[in-house]
RNA sequence: GGCCCGUUCGUCUAGUUGGUUAGGACGCAAGAUUUUCAUUCUUGAAAUCAGGGGUUCGAGUCCCCUACGGGCUACCA
């Protein structure tokens, strides 16, 4: 009874400090300078889940007027990738994904990248030593190994936590001499996180709401490697404290660490400042299921990356989205739809409009997978949009590359016409080929169809005309459409076989905007070789 | 195995005080337009809201269970 009363005293005490501490809390995040990061590893090229995390962090920085951190999180120096941080560097460029701090920018809150952030990761794990909330750990990485084999084959799996901590080596069990002996001989050491047991823990999760898990099942993570690195996990909530970080905005992938983070908080005393966590659903893969990786990309067709990588030590290429003809603008609707929706009718938006309509309650709980098709469709869409010059500009390296010499006006020409038919820049030149150069060959089907007898005969009549009649569009156009009337022919019978020997397939635009593309003398040119290499089939 | 997260047309999704013929987009099909192919436009097919229980006059929307999928489970991030 006086147990009883005594724990409800205390509950509702609790409740109420909790209740003002939220309110202060709240009033603090309120005031708070909006600081996100986005923190990627230089492992390997930027995988596009990565981009949209990156583009998702400096949505909701830009619209709250905050700041979009770059920080390379390099702690692990056995995955080290040459080329991987300039790689990331460009590939958000070429996206436009500005930054206002960090590596290659700079800002008050170097250095940015981990590895230079090296001497002042230690004093943390010291910190957290010394207020019990870490250990050291001397177990060899073989001990460890042994001790999962040992549990495995008792169909068990081993964590190291608050149930097995006593019966390893770590200065939890060690006599105080013994440790420091050891660290002072130089024996290479760990520092754990020393959960408590039996707690709840709560992460406020922006997107999922409250995620709860007890300590109980948590293992006491490495914090400081024996190589004298920091993990991820203290890296990160040293550097997003000292770099005052408001808003952790990550993949889903976090969100088992999720408890530890906020634990380190408590255990740093920080917990006021801890910033808020929201953890992105997956990008999944187009078919079956799983999480998108490298390898399905140039197996279903599509790049995984922004930009062409080039892996240093294989070799082997990696098709990105720049080089597959992929405007910017369009990847950035892509990805941004990708997990988001604003919830209107609309989706074609810029960068600027996304940070504008962009909010993170809007975002889906659950994975999506990447379709191609529609991927296709926005750059379709940002095709049609540009101007003509812009197109013509990146259509003119094309031809340039295959040898091609047109005159810029004659390219803008063709592009105004041809390019809302495409959905790269890439795919125009098979588009247009005939603007250029004159058929070598034609098509048998279309051959099949539309070549009969008599063709050839009319034909030639329509080159006499084509010669004859003023060379303008409309005048031409009613002296064909003269002859064909004149000779009760169907317009079908002319104008198929007529496109046929300027074409060489039934495709292209309005014949007679061709014919005056291409001039008088390189029509005739065309329609008389047709004339006479074209055989009924 | 354990823990966590998720589940609306093939795909991306709308649905946010429980009352909708469950809406849109991509893709697909048909039609229209055109001299062809595309574009474009119109129309259509396409989700028993994973399944099962509740709560309620009424559930895609709230609760529980199950199934399935995914993530994590390193001195990786």
């Amino acid at each position: 009874m006086c147990v009883g009363n005594y724990s409800f005293l205390f509950f509702f005490t609790t409740i109420k400090k909790n209740f003002r501490r939220c309110i202060v809390f709240n009033a603090i995040k309120m005031e708070r300078k909006i600081r996100v990061r986005f923190a990627p590893s230089p492992t390997g090229p930027l995988h596009i889940g990565g981009v949209r995390t990156a583009l998702y962090n400096y949505f909701f920085a830009k619209q709250h007027g905050g700041e979009m951190i770059l920080r390379i999180e390099d702690t692990d120096q056995t995955r080290f990738v040459p080329g991987a941080e300039e790689y990331i560097i460009e590939a958000l460029k070429w996206l436009g994904i500005k930054f206002d701090e960090g590596v290659g920018i700079g800002g008050n809150y170097g250095p940015y990248r981990q590895s230079e952030r090296k001497p002042m990761y230690k004093q943390y794990a010291d910190q957290l030593i010394n207020t019990g909330w870490a250990y050291y750990a001397f177990d060899k990485p073989e001990e460890l190994d042994a001790k999962r084999k040992e549990f495995e084959a008792q169909k068990k799996t081993f964590q190291y936590d608050c149930n097995t901590r006593s019966g390893m080596c770590n200065s939890l069990t060690l006599p105080a001499v013994e440790v420091e002996r050891r660290i002072s001989s130089g024996e290479p050491y760990v520092v754990r996180f020393k959960f408590p047991a039996d707690t709840e823990i709560r992460v406020h999760d922006l997107i999922r709401g409250e995620v709860k898990m007890n300590s109980n099942l948590l293992d006491d993570k490495v914090l400081f490697k024996s190589d004298g690195m920091p993990t991820y996990h203290l890296a990160n909530i040293v550097d997003d404290h000292t770099m005052e970080i408001s808003h952790v905005i990550r993949g889903e992938e976090w969100l088992p660490s999720a408890p530890l983070h906020v634990m380190l908080y408590k255990a740093f005393g920080w917990e006021d400042t801890m910033p808020q966590f929201a953890h992105l659903p997956l990008l999944l893969k187009p078919d079956g299921n799983g999480k998108l990786s490298k390898r399905d990309g140039d197996r279903l067709g599509f790049p995984v990356f922004p930009l062409e990588w080039h892996d240093p030590k294989t070799g082997e290429v990696s098709s990105g989205y720049r080089e597959k003809g992929y405007f910017p603008e369009a990847v950035v609707n892509i990805l941004a739809f990708l997990g988001w929706n604003p919830g209107v009718e609309q989706e074609i938006f810029s960068i600027d409009e996304l940070v504008k309509i962009f909010s993170l309650d809007r975002i889906s709980k659950s994975g999506a997978k990447f379709d191609v098709e529609k991927a296709k469709w926005f750059n379709h869409k940002y095709i049609q949009a540009k101007s003509d010059e812009e197109i013509t500009a990146i259509f003119e390296k094309d031809l340039a590359e295959r040898g091609i010499n047109a005159k810029h006006d004659y390219v803008l020409q063709v592009v105004a016409l041809m390019k809302e038919r495409v959905s790269f820049v890439s795919e125009l030149w098979e588009q247009t080929t005939y603007f250029f150069q004159a058929p070598t060959e034609y098509d048998p089907a279309v051959i099949k169809k539309r070549w009969k007898e008599d063709t050839p005969a009319h034909l030639t009549e329509i080159r006499k005309i084509v010669e004859t009649t003023a060379f303008e569009k409309q005048t031409l156009h009613d002296a064909v459409m003269g002859y064909i009337q004149g000779n009760e022919l169907n317009m079908g019978q002319i104008m198929n076989s007529f496109r046929l020997t300027l074409v060489g397939a039934a495709k292209g635009p309005d014949l007679f905007e061709l014919i005056s593309m291409l001039g008088k003398d390189e029509t005739i040119a065309r329609l008389q070789k047709g004339i006479e290499t074209i055989k009924q089939i």
